[in-house]
DNA sequence: CAATCGCATGGTAGCGCTGTCAATAATCGT
DNA sequence: ACGATTATTGACAGCGCTACCATGCGATTG
C-alpha cells in the first residue's frame, strides 16, 4: 500500500449498503431507480441512508455514469431584469427535481457564448438552455454534437437546434406600433438601446408597421449601443424630440426607456398622452403603476424560463413535445399612455 | 475483460501525455502548476493539449482531488433587482478565474437555506457566499464544519462565521431618517414590504432616529409580509395616509416602494416634496431620473458581490484579509424629493 | 416436468484524474 | 571534486460510484 490518502470523513454508499445488508450496487440502484428493488430492501436501504446521513458524491456519480444532473443556462446579461424573471421561472421549474443549474453569462458576446458552449460540452450537462437564435455556426455545431436536449429561449425562429420557446419580437413590435397607428398617432418615434438581435427585430417590426401605413421616416429612429437605463430613455427622447419636434408618440424597446420618457415629459411639461403617447416593451410591474399608466407589450418571461426547464427535463426522460417550437406569444397591455387621439 | 463500456469519444489526459512524450502525471501538473515543469516539457504538453483540443474532465478531477473549483452562492431571491446587482459583481469578479458559481435560491427560507448548505457540504465547494447573518444554529454548524472560506454578504454583524462584507442597515436607515428630521420633516412614515431580517433592521434604524428626536409614533409604521413592488408602494402609502393625514414624509424600505409613493402622489396631486417628502433605499438607477429626483440610500451591491468573490478566492490561496469584516458603507444621495422644509 | 422467461441481485472492472512517495537529474557549497 | 540539496519526473493506487454481465430464483408454458 504505497498510498495513504487522508480518509474522507464522509459516508459512502458502501457503508450504507453494509448497514442495509445489501450489495453496494443494490444501494446504488435505490437512488436511481427505487422501483427496481424489492420492497424489503428498499426500506432497509432507505433507513440505512437516513441513519448514516448519506449524501451521494456527485463527482463520483458523474465520472462513473458519464452523465450529470446539471442543466446549463446561457444568459447574455444579469443586469437586465428581463432575465431575472426568466431565471425565476427556471429556478421555480427546478424545485423538487434532481437537476441543478449551471448559470453562465455570455455578456452579449457570441464568442464568449461559443467558448462557454465548448466548456459545457466537456462537462456533459443533462440539458442546455441558450438565449436567442443567433448563435455562430461553430456554436451550432457544438450544440448539435452535444447529444442532450437543448432549448433556445426568448425568441422563436425557423430552424431550432432542438427546441425553442419564445415569441416573435417582430410581431410584438408590429402589434404595438399598429396600435399607436390605429389610435391616430402618426409621427411615431423609435427609441432603442443596446441593439441586441431581439431589439433589432423589434426595430424591424416597427419599420414594417410604419411602412405599411406609409408613414415610415428614418429620422424617427434613434438608437444607441450602450446598455439601457431609465436616464438613457430620457436622453434619447430629448435628442429625438429636438430633431423631430412634431413627434406625437414613441415606441420604446423596453420599459426602462419608456419610464425615462415619461419622466422627461413630466420635466418638460409635455402631457402624456395628449402631447405624446408612450408604449414600452416587456410590461414590467411598474408600467401599470405609473401616472398615467403606461402601455406595454407583456412578454411571458417567467413562463419562458419555466417551460424551457420543463421541456429539457421531459426530453431527458424521452418525452419530446409534439412541436419543437413553442410560441408563448405576447399581449398588448393598453393603458392611458396611448389613449385614442382625435384625428 | 467483463466490461465493454461505450468508449467516450473524448480526449483524455493520457492521450495528451502520450503525444507530448511525457507521463500522464506530468501532463496533469501542467494544468495545475505549470511552473513546476521544465520549459521544454511545458511547451510540449501545451501544444499537445491544443492540438488534441483537450478539455479536462471536472468530475474526474473533483473525485481524484477531493476538491472542486465551484463557489456556492446562496441568494434569497431572484426577483429582487438588488440581488441582480450583487450577482453581476459576483460574475464579474469570476471572469478569467478558474472558478465557477453554483447559484441556489433560498426563497427567504432558513430551512431551505439549511438544506442547501448540507447539499453543498457534500459537494465540497472551494468557497461559499451566503446572504445575511441570520442563519439557523444548525446552518452555522454546517458552515463551520465546511473547511472552506465563507463570506456572509449584504450586512455586517459581530460574529462572522468566517468573513463578511456588507453594511449596517440600521445605520443606513438611521441616517436617512435623520436627514429628513434635519430638514424639518416631523411626521415621517415608514413603509415596509417583505420584512426580511435586513428590512427589520432598517425599521430599527428608523425607530432609533424617531425616538432620538422624540417623534416616534407607532402609527406611522405600516408593513406587509408580501413581496415588494411599485404598486404595493402606492397602496401602503394610500393606507397610511388615511390613518395619518398629517404625515409629511415617508421613508421607504426600498426604491420600488418609493417610486410607487411618487406615482400615488402624482395621482392625488400631492406635491413632492412640498406636501410629502420621499426617501428610498438602494438607489436604483431610476431614482435620479424621476421627477422630482428621489433621495435614496446608495448601497454598494455590485461591490459587495465583487468583494465577496475576491475574498473567497484570496482565502482559497491562503491570503486572508487583515480584517474579517468589511464595511462597504452607504451614501445618502440627497435629491429633490427631500428638499428642506420651512420650519 | 423440463425448458423458458423475467426479475431481483451481485461481482467485477473501470470512469479520468491526482495524492503520495520514490527515483532520477541538476545544482550547489566547501 | 564529492556529498548534499533541490528541481523534475514517474509509478502506483485509488477517489466513490455505476455499466455491464452473470447468476439464482420462482413463475410460466407446452
Amino acid at each position: 500500500m504505497a498510498r495513504q490518502r487522508t480518509t474522507t470523513g464522509k459516508v459512502r454508499l458502501t457503508e450504507v449498503a453494509k448497514l442495509a445488508g445489501v450489495s453496494p450496487i443494490t444501494a446504488s440502484r435505490f437512488f436511481r431507480n427505487p422501483e427496481a428493488l424489492s420492497a424489503g430492501k428498499r426500506e432497509r436501504v432507505e433507513s440505512a441512508a437516513r441513519e448514516l446521513g448519506y449524501v451521494p458524491d456527485l463527482a463520483a456519480r458523474a465520472l462513473a455514469s458519464q452523465r450529470t444532473e446539471v442543466i446549463g443556462v446561457l444568459i447574455p446579461s444579469l443586469t437586465n431584469n428581463v432575465f431575472s424573471d426568466v431565471l425565476r421561472g427556471i429556478y421555480d421549474a427546478l424545485q423538487g427535481s434532481r437537476y441543478s443549474i449551471q448559470l453562465v453569462n455570455t455578456r452579449y458576446s457570441f464568442l464568449q457564448e461559443e467558448k462557454l458552449l465548448r466548456l459545457f460540452q466537456a462537462q456533459r450537462p443533462a440539458g442546455l438552455v441558450v438565449t436567442g437564435i443567433n448563435q455562430t455556426p461553430d456554436s451550432r455545431l457544438v450544440m448539435e454534437a452535444m447529444n442532450c436536449p437543448i432549448v433556445q429561449i426568448m425568441e422563436i425562429g425557423p430552424d431550432p437546434v432542438d427546441m425553442m420557446v419564445g415569441f416573435s419580437h417582430n410581431k410584438a413590435a408590429f402589434s404595438a406600433v399598429s396600435h399607436l397607428l390605429a389610435r391616430n398617432y402618426r409621427r411615431i418615434g423609435f427609441l432603442g438601446a443596446r441593439m441586441d438581435p431581439r431589439v433589432q427585430r423589434r426595430l424591424e417590426g416597427y419599420r414594417d408597421a410604419m411602412k405599411a401605413a406609409g408613414l415610415y421616416d428614418p429620422r424617427l429612429i434613434i438608437t444607441t449601443p450602450v446598455p439601457t437605463s431609465v436616464s438613457m430613455g430620457g436622453m434619447l427622447f430629448a435628442d429625438l424630440l429636438t430633431l423631430v419636434p412634431d413627434m406625437d408618440a414613441v415606441f420604446c424597446v423596453n420599459d426602462d426607456i419608456a419610464l425615462g420618457v415619461l419622466f422627461e415629459c413630466q420635466r418638460r411639461q409635455i402631457s402624456v398622452p395628449d402631447d405624446m403617447a408612450i408604449v414600452g416593451f416587456n410590461d414590467l410591474e411598474f408600467m401599470a403603476a405609473a401616472v398615467p399608466p403606461l402601455t406595454s407589450v407583456r412578454t411571458n418571461r417567467y413562463e419562458m424560463g419555466r417551460n424551457a426547464i420543463s421541456m429539457v427535463m421531459a426530453a431527458i426522460d424521452g418525452e419530446r413535445p409534439e412541436a419543437p417550437v413553442i410560441d408563448l406569444g405576447f399581449q398588448l397591455m393598453v393603458r392611458g399612455s396611448s389613449s385614442p387621439r382625435p384625428a
